[in-house]
DNA sequence: AAGTGGTCTAGACCACTTT
DNA sequence: AAGTGGTCTAGACCACTTC
């Protein structure tokens, strides 16, 4: 073993002889001065090559990647709170005894996956929902006329339940777990559009009740963020086209049988934990779903 | 000026004593050796910075920026044509005089946006519309049980019409202007599922028939790429829910008024050139639109 | 063994923001 | 002036593919 506890595997001692114009000591890279020393796991390199490997090396991941999930790490344990500004490119390849370029590629991942923000002469800032920007990420739902804005929210019902078996299997918690159950209509200039049934796991948003759903301004993501420590960071969403039931008809003010956009989304926290599943409805007859293809 | 005819504008003499260790002559990039001696225009560098810019630079651009307009313009001009194995990074930084990290950067975001695709040991190879991974990039519509796989095609209508207001507008073409409509219906499984129009411009696509349509097996991406040099890199659409017509009901063999995803797609080539609008309907009661928000 | 892309380093300078 | 991210370079070695 290397000095103290050496978390970064150095993979076949790579770059070790790298440094050709200054004699200094490379010395191999160690985890160091950080708080959580957590395992380089070295999983999700690729797709799956669970098999042994043919060649040399069983688990690749290079530096950058062991960096990045480090530095994930740190996001997820909230040692670095959504708004704050993370340590500077420097100090991190201090830290972790890698040069600058190794924590850039890292960071450059993150900021990919909007995890973090980069701002140049600022610094590198963890995202959050508690900006315009963030408010739209999740929903893809835009006038067919005028500037996007936040729609107004109606709170029609919020209580604790336990999980049906499709809303246990897709939020991966078992058949009868505690769930908290949403259902809101939601308004773009006073018109009902949007009508949603939220699924949340207990555990995590034990306390939440209507009353501070109603009191708080602004998207839900920012109040899980803040006030349960649970940041939204993936979504997987299927659409598919419906008519409007009776229940949603009067929610919507629309006659039974309009046709409605079905979405499904799962949505993730770190770790590809699932932890919200919302069923909506959209009415498009002023709106439209965007989506860019590439 | 410099030598012979200076394309690449090194931003206020930028990286001119990046030279350290070796005492190489760090002669000013130049476009050496290209074919099509575009100027490079440092446009699209972000959003619209138009207004004279506040501090000295007025039109920054990255020299990777550079770099990348110019393999965009081989691209684009079929120096190097779909599935073709493009030249070396180290090839390209010696012809552009610049470094081999410059090349790969300009590299890496041709890749992020799928225009051209690495391989690690043989190449970047300039994508292509004809494999099974590029098949599913513009068509989100997968069956909800099994793995997805592409659809038959019958066509209802090839014609040469004059461009509708609304088609020509979206297609940026003037109203009147010969255009190509295309009607097809798309089977999965002998189950039709798709009703599908299409508008192309009668110059791009002069000699596209019904035939030719009929022939091509595979994906029509693939048939223009090939057959017409037109290569659809981005697309935008617009979705919503519709109830089926009499028309679309009979050709998916369902009842009237069954909701339907109607789709509004506008893609892309080289330059933000739009050359298709397709409008669709999707019968979705065993398939879903995926989509993953990030 | 040779060639390709992929990783890593070290160092320089630029653009931008704040002090 | 100092600090941050952004660009650029040069060189080394690794992983992978092909010869």
């Amino acid at each position: 073993m290397n000095s103290a506890s050496s978390n970064l595997t150095n993979n076949a001692t790579a770059a070790s002889g790298a440094v050709s114009p200054t004699a200094g000591t490379p010395a191999t890279p160690v985890a160091a001065a950080i708080s959580t020393p957590v395992a380089v796991t070295a999983s999700s390199n690729t797709t799956a090559p669970a098999a042994p490997a043919v060649t040399a090396s069983p688990t690749f991941s290079p530096l950058y990647q062991q960096i990045k999930a480090l530095i994930t790490q740190s996001l997820q344990s909230g040692e670095w709170k959504p708004g704050e500004l993370i340590p500077s490119e420097v100090e991190l390849a201090g830290r972790f005894k890698v040069s600058q370029g190794t924590v850039r590629k890292a960071i450059d991942e993150l900021a990919a996956e909007n995890l973090v923000m980069r701002r140049q002469g600022k610094g590198t800032f963890v995202s959050t929902h508690h900006e315009a920007r963030a408010h739209f990420r999740f929903l893809r739902l835009v006038p067919d006329e005028g500037v996007p804005h936040y729609p107004e929210s109606k709170f029609i019902e919020v209580k604790r339940v336990r999980a049906p078996a499709d809303v246990a299997r897709l939020m991966e918690l078992k058949s009868g777990d505690a769930v908290i159950f949403i259902k809101r209509v939601q308004y773009f200039d006073g018109v009902p559009t949007i009508v949603e049934e939220l699924w949340l796991p207990g555990l995590i948003f034990k306390g939440l009740t209507a009353e501070r759903l109603v009191e708080y301004k602004g998207p839900m993501y920012g109040l899980f963020e803040t006030e349960f420590g649970t940041r939204m960071i993936r979504a997987s969403e299927q659409i598919r086209a419906v008519c409007a039931d009776a229940g949603a008809a009067q929610l919507l003010n629309i006659d039974l049988g309009t046709p409605l956009l079905s979405s499904e989304r799962v949505s993730f926290t770190y770790g590809d934990k699932p932890v919200e599943l919302r069923r909506g409805l959209y009415l498009t007859s002023r709106h439209h779903y965007q989506n860019e293809l590439s």
